[in-house]
DNA sequence: GCAGCGACTTGCACTATGTTCAAGTGAACG
DNA sequence: CGTTCACTTGAACATAGTGCAAGTCGCTGC
């Protein structure tokens, strides 16, 4: 930025540019905050001390920059040592570590419905998720299958909360009275709820919203998953 | 609609005003060619032959369309006896149905990503789905989180042909070259993927886009998550 | 040291789109 | 025949993405 807010007026400093990476960091942070619709150019330049229109020499476009941001994120995934005496070690540390990440960042899912994926940054995600397949014993196609059944599992999961962070981000942003309006929402989820016999008798023992949806059907599901991958690893 | 265009002018009939229903039908439909950010009220308007505002008296306003839409769709979901002598076989017919389902309504992900859908449509599916998997043996909260496995493994494994379907309808928007986009796309894609040995090794194998992802991946990964669901089953 | 060039920034303005609102319009009912 | 209520309409406003032409800054070659 080259000049700075400073009790109303501009101090003009040294000139230092823009970045793409700066923006793309401030763009991440902008989109944790007030999600993929919150996300605006205006509001992005400001936060950066600059024009909302200087962005676009640096990224083109605002679905280029989320784009960039997108991948970004994948760098966050530490990729654990493919050659563990145990792969299922691996794959759930990595399964794990996703299913965290997607929850730190909910509008990465739903850009992913609306935009494809495939920077340096997934890509490197990817890579490291057939090695650890492919060290448990899966050969060729079977380890593409394996890794994308427990990723697609892992996004699936995912959802549900990001989801309900999206929702509340919005209401909070857009509804004067968001808390009244959650809690209508969830009354009227009960109120259908109760014309299901299976889903009335759940009512009262866990409530009807995702953001509840206890961790451990995460990993519930992860083990039992893992377990029927397991026993084809050993029909190989 | 109480005007039809009949060779460019409106052609007064009996008045038959716009019902709910007929809206979203159109608004699935809608959503359906253009994808989420294709539809705006409108075209909605103009193909319902009347003004965009006059939707707004019957839904509110286009998030609630859109969540009407959202759940409409879950009742094209057949639901299986649940008394099956082979619980697995009812348990795929669900999850097959569903990703069918998803795969037709690409823009249903989207905006599940976006607002949390909880209408009696969802509802109904959820309820029989619970019906399935108590009726294989699984008890109480084990039901539940069965039903939650499988359930969320079609939802990330649709998430792929979803993303794909979106981005083609969004180019084909708004962009004049659409073919050559996807063409450049799919280049830089494969770039990438070079860099990287295990996906550089693919590269001839199979393409790299998620639209090409080969439809026995998901009934693969399907039937290891119900044999790790099996052996849960077992030990209850 | 200065002219010019290229890298970056800016404000303006255009466009698309969700939405509000006040005014209408038609059908049914008393 | 008039009132009422259910709907429809067109104009208008606000927001947000983005193109454009005109800057501004610093470096480079003369």
């Amino acid at each position: 930025m080259n000049a700075v807010q400073v009790d109303g007026y501009r101090e003009s400093m040294p000139r230092d540019t823009l970045t793409r990476e700066q923006i793309v960091t401030a763009a991440i942070a902008l989109l944790d905050a007030d999600g993929l619709e919150g996300l605006n150019m205006r509001a992005l330049g400001e936060r950066l001390g600059s024009a909302a229109t200087a962005v676009y020499w640096h990224v083109g476009s605002k679905d280029n920059l989320i784009a960039l941001a997108s991948d970004q994120v994948w760098h966050e995934i530490t990729l654990p040592d493919p050659d563990l005496v145990n792969w299922r070690t691996a794959a759930t540390a990595m399964a794990t570590d996703l299913y965290a990440m997607l929850t730190r960042h909910p509008w990465l899912l739903q850009a992913f419905g609306s935009f494809l994926m495939s920077g340096p940054g997934k890509a490197r995600h990817d890579d490291h998720l057939l090695a650890i397949y492919e060290a448990a014993g899966f050969a060729g196609a079977a380890a593409d299958q394996a890794a994308a059944t427990v990723f697609t599992f892992v996004l699936g999961n995912a959802l549900g909360p990001a989801a309900a962070a999206s929702l509340t981000r919005k209401l909070r942003r857009e509804d004067s009275d968001a808390e009244q309006t959650i809690r209508d929402t969830m009354t009227e989820a009960r109120r259908i709820a109760a014309q299901f016999p299976r889903l009335r008798a759940r009512l009262d023992t866990h409530s009807a919203d995702y953001s509840a949806a206890p961790d451990n059907t995460f990993q519930f599901g992860l083990q039992a998953v893992l377990d029927g991958l397991e026993a084809r690893l050993g029909a190989m």
